[in-house]
DNA sequence: GAAGAAAAACATACTCAGTAGTCTGTTTTT
DNA sequence: AAAAACAGACTACTGAGTATGTTTTTCTTC
């Protein structure tokens, strides 16, 4: 699970993930991230098979990201409703802190799959990402299921009620942008009432 | 404004949106498009001048579709709380209505503008989107400010709360699936809960 | 209302740029 | 010395856009 990854391997991913969020995943070609490396495609392709595979290596860490932070606060003794909020501050402040992953994810999460006949290594790569994906928002269903049996939360469609509160706390991703003075105390407070807003719209 | 369109256009606009939103806005190539219509690459040059102007095309239709909509239902007699409601469901209706429409509006609204030094005739009409775009939101940003104002509302960053409400209006956008019987309820449901939610998040 | 001209609505066959992936060197580390 | 980590040149293919031909419609004019 914990795959080691090495420096330049990092490095490569972070810059991947930059081009995909300027460019668009598809429109973004290895030879523009490698120039943005300063580097040529022999670097990428030794460490990555395909492009496939590199977008998949980048969504997979996204996911990993907001899984690691969110898990880490997740107290089962705590009342859903605390739980849950401390657990959307978690996620957001993640997200604002590796926003280009994030926007990589969104980008391929409308669920246009390509035509490829994708060589099916490819394919399986794909399944991996949407499986810890699926995975991770299971953390924030687990919750509102909670709170909806316990009462303090609205009953309504669960997969509605949890898509809704996911996209909520990812809106971010739209429309932030980084390198305003102020930056923390705007990620605070962009955490904080996202937050809010998220718990306040499944209260009963 | 109200640019008529021709039966052929509008047919040609239908089916780009379609493969816009199974393939991505990218990887859609004006051959699949043509195929899906049983024509050639021809017929479609001959009513856009280029790719980028048809995706474009699509996406303007996309935002007059949820702005008719959503504008016949506004009723400035009416508390925020309950014009904001009507206009909720008036707008998730007609997203799931005409959805491949808005799938492609999601896809290109993640800041990813491709690298083509697109000719300024492209950036026009990309800038003219994105203006519709802030317009018809601010049909609901006025609504959130009155309320706001008004008390009924928190008192949160308006930015931020817009635009977390314009996602949940969204979601079913990444998730809904048309084809399975009982659309009418469902389609009824889902629009009830998300208006629901979308209210609930931003009482104070 | 028929004949013919003009324009609109397409089809077909091309060009050409960009890009994923490969193959073979070259450098650096171990 | 051997293996890992790259660079650089090359191939094959896709896909946007064009240029020209062909069909259909529309618009006249008798």
């Amino acid at each position: 699970m914990l795959e080691q990854i090495s420096a330049s391997k990092s490095e490569i991913l972070d810059a991947a993930a930059h081009c995909f969020m300027t460019l668009g995943a598809d429109a973004a070609s290895i030879d523009d991230i490698a120039a943005s490396l300063g580097s040529t495609k022999g670097r990428i392709y030794h460490h990555f098979p395909s492009k496939g595979a590199l977008l998949a290596a980048v969504q997979l860490r996204a996911a990993r990201f907001t899984y690691g932070a969110v898990q880490a606060v997740i107290d089962e003794r705590l009342t859903p409703e605390a739980c849950l909020h401390k657990m959307a501050q978690a996620h957001v402040l993640e997200v604002l802190r590796s926003l280009p992953y994030h926007k990589v994810i969104l980008q391929t999460f409308t669920g246009a799959r390509g035509k490829s006949p994708s060589k099916a290594a490819e394919e399986g790569l794909q399944a991996q990402v949407r499986a810890e994906q699926r995975q991770y928002t299971e953390l924030f269903a687990a919750q509102v299921s909670r709170g909806m049996a316990n009462g303090t939360f609205a009953p309504r469609t669960l997969r509605v009620t949890v898509a809704g509160l996911m996209l909520t706390l990812n809106s971010p991703v739209f429309w932030y942008q980084s390198g305003r003075g102020d930056e923390q105390n705007f990620r605070k407070t962009v955490a904080d009432d996202l937050a809010e807003m998220a718990l306040a719209s499944l209260r009963a």
